[in-house]
DNA sequence: ACCAGCTCCTGCTTGC
DNA sequence: TGCAAGCAGGAGCTGG
């Protein structure tokens, strides 16, 4: 599912459609995504105005001119897609497939974007925006990678003590925001750190690197509009080109992209997820 | 406080 | 070819 670099590339794409622009009309197709909808969801949107269209972890945010604010997830599964007018429901090749259109924007001007979610892990709420902050998914999240602020030294003191994996304490969005599964990997690839350390055995050289790799790593994949695996697809149905520069996620058994090492790419389970690694560079 | 495991859901891939 | 198990980019919740 996306992670911040694929949300990212959402949200860039939802910009033109969605920023300055009023929903004439919401269609909601179902009362629930993961978790309920609000209520009346449809009839307190219609109307509004999105002022602007930002980003907090793998939350986009769409600030109303009511001062709600409509808070998107993508879950694993999660896209959207924008049409000049909305072409009815995509039909899947096989007969009986369910649809997963689940909320249809109509918005001011005839364009329509459309939220696709097949597992529906994601979710959508609003929220006052005073009340944003302390809002229950937005009151835990950690650090934004990218805000400037994300050095070895905020790595050490966010890892402190902490005797959790590098792969678990990355994987936590309530100390750096964003990351998923994909990027943890390459960002520990990159910065030649064993996904089993304790975070709190780093080094300040070793914080220092990691900290680089992982802004590195983010970086590359917005400029290419992120990662397409299965499901994620930029706005205007293109794809990201990211995947072609994974160096270990989904490797396993490929040589490791690192210069001189002759080690060979593995895939171990932790916390019951797939870790790629090179346990022959990744000290 | 911290951490591991389970859970939600659907669909694609893999292995017998 | 068919079928079932396994696996997937997330993250809240429970229980130790």
């Amino acid at each position: 599912m996306p992670e911040l670099p694929e949300v990212e590339t959402v949200r860039r794409g939802l910009l033109p459609a969605l920023e300055g622009q009023t929903f004439e009309r919401v269609e909601q197709r179902r009362l629930d995504l993961r978790f309920a909808l609000p209520e009346r969801f449809d009839a307190r949107l219609q109307g509004r105005r999105v002022m602007q269209l930002s980003r907090r972890a793998k939350y986009l945010l769409a600030h109303l001119d009511d001062d709600m604010v409509l808070l998107m997830h993508l879950g694993m599964s999660g896209s959207f897609r924008i049409e000049d007018r909305f072409v009815g429901e995509f039909h899947h090749p096989r007969s009986n497939a369910p649809n997963h259109d689940h909320i249809v924007f109509h918005m001011v001007g005839g364009k329509t974007i459309t939220y696709n979610d097949p597992r529906r892990f994601g979710f959508m709420d609003l929220v006052g925006s005073r009340d944003l902050a302390s809002h229950k998914f937005m009151a835990q999240i950690g650090l934004e990678p990218l805000s400037g602020a994300l050095d070895g030294a905020r790595l050490l003191s966010l890892f402190a003590a902490r005797k959790a994996p590098l792969k678990a304490a990355l994987l936590d969005q309530r100390l750096i925001a964003g990351l998923g599964n994909i990027y943890v990997c390459e960002a520990l690839h990159r910065a030649r750190l064993s996904p089993l350390r304790a975070a709190g055995s780093l080094k300040k050289g070793e914080a220092d690197r990691l900290a680089s790799r992982i802004v590195e790593v983010l970086g590359e994949a917005i400029e290419v509009g992120g990662s397409t695996l299965r499901d994620h697809r930029q706005t205007d149905g293109a794809l990201g080109y990211f995947q072609h520069s994974f160096r270990v996620y989904d490797k396993e058994g490929s040589a490791c992209p690192t210069p001189g090492c002759a080690g060979v790419i593995q895939r171990i389970v932790q916390s019951g997820r797939s870790t790629f690694y090179c346990a022959t560079c990744q000290g």
